[in-house]
DNA sequence: TATAATATTGAATGAACGTTCAATTTATGA
DNA sequence: TCATAAATTGAACGTTCATTCAATATTATA
């Protein structure tokens, strides 16, 4: 392949953006630390990445594919077993394990820039618009939802989860953390609930 | 007075740091900027504020001081009246005037700081909880909320406006935007009225 | 009014920034 | 194997950064 080389550069460039975003943050990241972190020239980063706004633009859809990827398995598994169980979406979305394969503080650092760069506004619409027509997917294999409004259930349910993980952001006591968190889950069931008692 | 001027500057320089942040973005406003917009020297800049890491703290401070301050009115003139109406607090949540009051972009460069700095973390803790707390108390005065879990009421109500409003950044067009707006609103009133109802 | 404290200036610092470029090494395809 | 293209190097660019400092102007206090 002729670019495989280019190829892996890249990816490797991306990673160790990412990387060292996480440990000082995306701002305080410079492309002489990326090329140092890789132990090559900043020239050599800037040669696959010409400009610093396209490296974070590349690192931004690094990070939506990382993001679209927790939701992966557990789209799949309902795929393939062709049963769906909204409250098992649910839960995974409440999982603390995605928690810890994804850093928050370079999510939202990213998420900030939407403000003033609308591709990266519309590259962060349609990743939360895919999570919300997966949802509704699901939801429609529920005979229990069936005629429905499961697009607006959908998206209600996940303006909880992400007005949840705002506000876990800023709590460090683990018992809180996880009361809340079931409060949040709770919060959802409720509104899976009420779609489904709707229509005696 | 004898600090009079040194406050006067110290406010000045404050909102010259947010009005450039505002345009440029908080990672792009640098002192020598902030000096320029205000007509002043870097080194008077940092007579005020003595690290960069000073200033943003008291930036933060700023933008924390104007979030509450915009409902502040709400929660005033609640208080007058003595008449606590909850449907009146949620609808100026999601009410457009603040909204431009407001600069998010801002607002979310310093949410994502939390993320490595725990004293920033801190303060945008205290204000979140300061905001439940508000919304709890006019929820208590509520005599059809008599007795309920109106601080699980309050947070569950919180945690929608929030998802609601990050998710609403990313909405270009006015008309999904109303369109969504009036969805999340009928959530929360769903919400309240699950309470009420939940006694019969 | 004299003195001390504070406010303000402007020049200077070295470090780090993103970026450019010409030269060199390595890999690819004919 | 040879020519061409791609990968890689290292030095250099001008700019901006946060910060320092000594000197001067203004204000407050006694």
């Amino acid at each position: 392949m002729t670019n495989r080389i280019s190829n892996e550069r890249k990816k490797k460039i991306i990673e160790g953006f990412y990387e060292l975003s996480v440990q000082n943050g995306l701002e305080n990241t410079s492309i002489a630390k990326i090329g140092k972190h890789l132990g090559m020239p900043p020239s050599l980063v800037m040669h696959y990445f010409p400009t610093r706004e396209i490296l974070i633009s590349n690192l931004i859809l690094h990070i939506l594919d990382q993001y679209l990827r927790i939701y992966e398995p557990v789209i799949k598994e309902l795929e393939t077993k062709n049963y769906a169980d909204p409250q098992t979406f649910v839960d995974s979305l409440f999982s603390r394990d995605w928690n810890l394969l994804f850093d928050d503080g370079v999510f939202y650092s990213c998420y900030s820039l939407i403000f003033r760069n609308d591709r990266i506004k519309r590259e962060y619409r349609l990743l939360h618009d895919k999570l919300r027509e997966s949802l509704k997917d699901i939801l429609d294999r529920d005979e229990k939802l069936e005629g429905k409004d499961t697009e607006l259930l959908a998206e209600q349910i996940f303006v909880v989860v992400e007005g949840a993980y705002y506000y876990l952001s800023m709590i460090d006591d683990e018992e809180i953390y996880d009361r809340k968190i079931e409060a949040y889950k709770s919060q959802v069931y409720d509104l899976l609930r009420k779609y489904e008692v709707q229509h005696l």
